[in-house]
Parts: C-alpha cells; structure tokens; sequence
DNA sequence: TATGAATGAGCATTCATTCAT
DNA sequence: TATGAATGAATGCTCATTCAT
C-alpha cells in the first residue's frame, strides 16, 4: 500500500471512530470524509460500504480488546484479572458501544470471527474467577458480555459526567457479581448463538 | 378538543409507542401514522416535530412511572420498595430506553417537568433504602437514574434473550447495590442539573 | 385522486416521456421533475422508482397503440391494416424506441400483459395478412414484432432528416415483406418467450 | 511508441471493443481497464477521454469495413456486391450499434473522415446496384447507410434470438429494396451532412 | 511511463415538514 | 379539522477524470 493511501487510511479510521462514538451510527460519510480531510469518494475507496467501515472500526477495538486481555489469561488473581479486563473493555468503549457486534455475523466474516474470539475470551476470563471463587457461580461468560458494554452506557447518559464516570458504574456491576451474600439469579443466561 | 381529535391523539401516541419500540427512533412519521390509521398530516397537527412526538411518548412512560413509584415511598421495606421501582422501570423501558431524557430539557418543558419529579423520586426511593441499610451509603438517587435503564439495554444486546432477561441482569444489577462487603466507589457521583 | 396531484401526474408523464425520447434512459430523474414544474420528491410520490416511471410511459405507449389497432382486426384489406398499424407503431415510436419492452416481465406485471396484448395483436394481423396473401408466407408475428420499431430507429440516424422520414424506411421494410419474388428467409423465425 | 505502449494500446482496444460490445456505452472506464489488464491511468493517457476511446473503437471497426467494402466495388455482380458489404456489415454491427457514428464530427475529427469515406463507398456500391437494376430506382447511398444497422439493431431485440438472427432481417430489408413491385418511397431521401 | 489513489459532481431515493384541498 | 400531495435537503454510492508516486 501507497504511504499516502495508507495515511489516508488511518486518518479516515481515526475519523470515523471519533465520529460514530460523538453522533452514532447516523453520522454521513461526508462528515466522516470532511473529519478525515479526505474526499467522499476516496472513503468508498477503502471501504466498499458504510457498513464495511463501521465493522473495521469495531474490528480494530475488539482485537486490541482480546489482543490485551489474552495476556490476562495468565495473571495471578482471576478475580483482579476479570476486572482488569472490563476496565480495559470500558476504558476503549467507553466512547461508543458494541451493539454492533450483535449483528456481526451478518456484516463481515471477520468482525464475526474477532467476536467469537473474544467471547472465547471472556470464556476463559469469567471460567478462571469463577473456579478461583471470585465470582458467583451463576454468572456465565455471556453474561460478562453483555455487561461489558453496561458501564459506557451508564455514564454516558449523565450529562455532565466525567470521563472516568465509567469506573463508578463498572465498580457496581462488579460488585454486582460478588459471590458474597448473592442470591441465585432468575431467567436462564442466554446464549450467543 | 373535539372527542374526534382526544381518539386521534390517543391512537397516535399509542402507534409511536409502539413504533419506537419495534424500531427505535428511525421509524418514519408516514409509518407511524399508517400505524395509527390517521393522515400524517394529522400527526403534524397534533405535535409540532417528530422529535415533540417522542417528548410525549416519554411523558407517557415517565409519567406512569412516576405515579406508580409514589405509592412505594410508604412501603414498609424501603429495599424492596426500590428494587420494585427499578422492576418497575426495566419492564416499562424493556421496550426503548430512556436516553431521550438525557436531553429532554432541550426538548421539551413539559418533558424536563417530568423528568425532575421522577429524579425527586428517585431520590426518595434511593434516600429510605440507603437509610434502612438496605443499600451501600455511597450510591446516590442519580446513580440509580443512570443505573435504571441499564438492565432493559444490557438484555437487547443478546440476540436469543427471551423477554424477561432483563430481569437476570437487574438482579446482578441490584446486588451490585448491596451494602454487604461493597468497597468504596470510585470517582465522585454526578448531578443530573 | 385530488385535481392538482392528477395535473401533476399528468404533467409529470409527459415530461418523462418526451424526456426519454430525447435523451433516452439516461435522463435523471431531477431533470424530469424539472421538466415537468415539479419537485423531484413528487416525481417519487407517484412512481416508487424511475423504473416505474418509465413503464408507466411504455405502458401508455402500448396501450393506446393496441386500443387503435384492435379497430383494425376487422379491416376489409388484411394487408393495408397491418400497414396502418406499422405505421401508427412507427408515428407514436417515433420519438423513444420500445426496448424496454424487451425486459417487460421482469419491470412490471402489468407491462409484461399490455406487452402479451399486444404481441397478440399483432399475430393477428400478421395472420390476417398472411392469409390474404398480402405479405410472404415465412414472416411471423414475432418478426413484425420486432421490426416494428426499426423504421423509427433508422430515421433516428439521419441528423438532417426530417420528422416524416421514418416513412420512407416503413415503405421500405414494407415492401420487404410483400410476397412478389420473395426468396425463403435463412434462419428460424424466434420466439418472443 | 515505445513497444510495451503499443502493446497496452492493442490490449486496450481489444478489451473496450468488447466490453462496449457486451453492456452498451455504460461500462466503466475501470471496468475496460480491468479487462485490458492496465491500469485506469492507462486508460487516459491514450485517450484523453472515454468519447475518444469509443471513438477509437468506432473508427477501428468503420476502416476494416471500408477496407473490405471497397474490394466488392469491382465485383462482377453489383446487386451481389451490395448484399455482401451489407453482410459484413450487420456481422460486424452484430456487436454494437454504429449510432455514435451520427454524432461522429463532434466527436473527433478522424471518425468524422472515415464516416465520409464510409459513405462514399455505400453511394458507390448502391450507384453500381441501382444501374445494374439490382435495386429500386429511387433509393440512395444514404438510405442504404441508415438501414445498415437496422438487421442487428432488430435482432438484438429478441431475447431468444440466436447470434445469426440478424441474417433474417438483413434479408428481409434487402427485399425491401428489390426493383419488383416497388411503389415510390414516400418523404425525399436525406441527406448525411 | 504506468499506476491506482483521490476527487467531487451527479444519481436514485428517503423523509420531516409545509400547504392546498 | 383532517388529509395526503408537494417539497427539497440530505444520504449512500458511482464514476470519469486528475494527479502524486
């Protein structure tokens, strides 16, 4: 790849991360492109659809997601290590969230693949504390996955919130997984098929 | 208003409920009159914007609410009581969230109105409970603001979830509230102003 | 349909239709509505597609041209009414030739029908003449069919040629089709599936 | 020109002569490039514009025809003559239609000097034919020029229709121009300014 | 010189909103 | 008053053409 075309590139990327995480996934291609300092044609260049870009952004944050939180799979404390994880998983979402990923496998194979390895992941992570008894033994992998999202969005619905809101929520739904004193709770985990 | 016209806004509002919910705020005005059997015409005569529309929606929704939450202010447990309000609230938001109050005083007068009460409310609720030991002390009546919707938007993430999953994740949720070995919370809590 | 939206339509046809003649497919939709006095947005009011729009102008088209030329069924001389039809075919196709009824059934339903009427009446007459001993034994409907909208198109060549020129290439490709001298056509006559 | 130029040059006539051939003006420069196997930049630097690539093409298939034609000004039988060079032609046309001929002298220059050339042998071989009797009396150079495109234009029609299918009504037309039986043509012939 | 990256005008289509009936 | 016709700004996307490498 050219070096301007790969400049090109990551400016656009960066653009269109900044962009959706501000107004969602209505913002144009054209404020994207103008963001970037790039034509609008010159994003359909790299990027085939909207929907192509959107999925490379969400793919990038998920694979620096599990390419980090791999590491923890061998920390000392799973219960630190958990926790480690979230921090990390609402640290970079904290700007805009990963519905998308529900509907991966319909986008892109390998948005669909990135998801799969880092549900195996969190798998992995929710397995370890819960054997090392830091978690309540209810709580599944996919659970974790869900709630993952769950602090970003909390404080993104404060309007003068922080930047750091995050932790507050993300230290109450930890919290909320605590084996201490838990009662068992309703409704099957889902699956995600 | 002519009993023709109460029938009509009546229709309208319960079609917008209805539409929002099924497909979020990117329905179209002409599919939500369609749905109301009237003219979109009409629609326009009955609230100025679109975005009046959902106000009154949302006034619905928090109005009700609110109502219904009073009556828990004398409840004899105040953690049930709140743990019923926030039951309360994630069956009613199961279908669409409440992010719309976040600005709602941009929006709407009326809209901001409501929103203070149901914060006074909450409060309340939140104030009894943490009094009664029933909560850690360092949550507040907004944490629980933000916190309330989280359960109903944690469950629309799984693609197989049956409708009551909300209720698994309010009750992880709930726990995280727990005075029973809770550690500090980081960051200060926000004002809703 | 309220008076100011059937003017509309009705303006709004013919605008499409000398617009196709002039520019073909090509034209843009805009440059129609321009055209006709009319928004672009109304253009889509009327006619979910451009598609549409086209074959609501074929449509036209064929329809008038079958209901004329079904008076001639019942002609005293079989060979002068297919003539007469030619020639009304040739005058109305003058200005855009009739390929799009090539792909007829995969626009339209009700296109691929007035498409079978039309072709119908056209072996009809074709078998009239034929039996009158007006035109060559080997020529099929289907033929005349076809080349029903080649007079048209071959004095749509001549930059210079006048708006009757087209006459002159019927006689011509009339006369083809006389029996006095004819030599067997090479190739089998197709059909029109 | 350099070898590897002139190589790229026939690679790209090649691919544009089929490529319009098979979908029509509306391919895209990118699209012959691809075929040709050059890069789109190729594509300009031959040919400022893709009017002028066509125009190449155009020009490529009139001198070949010309070429071939001008050999049957000596053939034995005129009416032959004329016949074969209209064989040839329709065989050659089977492809794509010569329309942007009609345009050629705003287009470039050297596709406007082989139409003449062109044109000037259709009136010698139909001088010849109209002498030898072979052909009616009162057709021209110019009528025949016309007509040529005709028996492709009419087959193309036909969605079932084999790739000789034009052969069918390059015999039909040509009958049309037999001296037998024919009644004077009607409008003044054109002429090609 | 050849390449393909960049560009922006142009296209079909949607939709909130206005307005004539 | 209720309707739905009309409107045009905005959107995702294509493509001939230009230009940096």
């Amino acid at each position: 790849m050219r070096a301007d075309a790969a400049r090109n590139r990551a400016l656009l990327l960066a653009a269109a991360e900044a962009a959706f995480a501000e107004h969602g996934l209505d913002v144009s291609v054209a404020d994207i492109a103008q963001r970037a300092g790039i034509g609008k044609g010159t994003v359909f260049r790299h990027f085939p659809t909207k929907e192509d870009l959107l999925a490379e952004v969400m793919l990038d944050r998920v694979h620096a997601l599990t390419g980090t939180g791999e590491r923890l799979l061998t920390a000392e404390d799973p219960g630190a290590a958990l926790l480690e994880f979230l921090t990390l998983a609402a640290d970079r979402q904290q700007q805009h969230d990963l519905s998308v990923l529900r509907d991966a496998p319909a986008v892109n194979e390998r948005l669909a693949g990135a998801r799969i390895r880092m549900f195996g992941l969190i798998d992995a992570l929710v397995d370890r504390a819960r054997e090392a008894g830091a978690i309540r033994t209810d709580v599944t992998g996919t659970d974790v996955a869900l709630l993952m999202c769950a602090p970003g969005h909390v404080a993104a619905f404060a309007p003068h919130g922080g930047p750091d809101l995050w932790r507050r929520y993300l230290a109450i739904i930890f919290d909320g997984l605590r084996p201490e004193g838990a009662r068992p709770l309703p409704v099957r985990a889902p699956s995600l098929g």
